[in-house]
DNA sequence: CGTCAACATAGACGTATGTCGAAGTCCTTG
DNA sequence: CAAGGACTTCGACATACGTCTATGTTGACG
């Protein structure tokens, strides 16, 4: 356990990207709602929540905590909810000196988008 | 309380629709993370994705608790799992003689597909 | 009016979650 | 090598959640 951070791990993910048609279009799968619902579990938090906008917003596509753990909760609960983002497939993280950077995975936001899409 | 059901109930909802830029765009503001966290925890079970995804494409837009209730969890928590959906905004409920009809409210529907909108 | 079917509510129970303070790891810098 | 800053991990705690069985309520129909 002397090893430093697992860097990624997108367990839920995989192909959430081209998992699943919009929701309006059929019935969901078993297998299905289950990657998905954890991608939505992990935004069911408005700390998170925030959390994850300020990283997807932020200029360059990535932000260290430095920049964005002033949320209003302590900062072992930062790093608690962006480890949570991270398991779900969310964010990735990686050290880069000092810091540790985040940066949004694309094809987890782009399963969840496809997923709401309207019809129209 | 020998009244029978409230029949709607939108307190998150409210104006979900136009309520926030894609997450890319910017940080969300608190009060907004609240509301959307809410709409996000509601569809952060696996069971109530389900749910949401029978009515959602259920010919006519709508379904009687009947037509999707066989999701392999009894009846009351079947029924516990619409009163959360309902409440959070996403569904509508209507009683129409011995059945009950739920439908989806697409303004909760439009507000989370906006607010996860990719660039592209 | 009595009965049945469809659905909701109540209450209980185990587990998961969000939060914190304290302590640990890892890297930089003097 | 010592000190300090940036995060993470640990352990504890109160609360929320998902599920069930049992019981209500409501409407249709004989």
């Amino acid at each position: 356990m002397s090893k430093s951070l697992p860097v990624v791990e997108l367990p839920v993910l995989q192909d959430a990207a081209q998992c699943c048609p919009p929701i309006t279009a059929g019935a969901l799968p078993v297998a299905d709602s289950e990657r998905m619902a954890a991608l939505f579990k992990a935004l069911s938090d408005p700390v998170r929540l925030r959390l994850f906008s300020r990283i997807a917003s932020h200029p360059g596509g990535e932000a260290c905590v430095c920049d964005i753990q002033d949320v209003g909760v302590s900062q072992p609960t930062v790093s608690h909810h962006l480890k949570k983002l991270r398991e779900a497939g969310l964010l990735t993280s990686q050290r880069r000196g000092t810091w540790v950077y985040y940066r949004v995975e694309p094809a987890a936001l782009a399963g969840m988008s496809q997923l709401l899409a309207v019809p129209s």
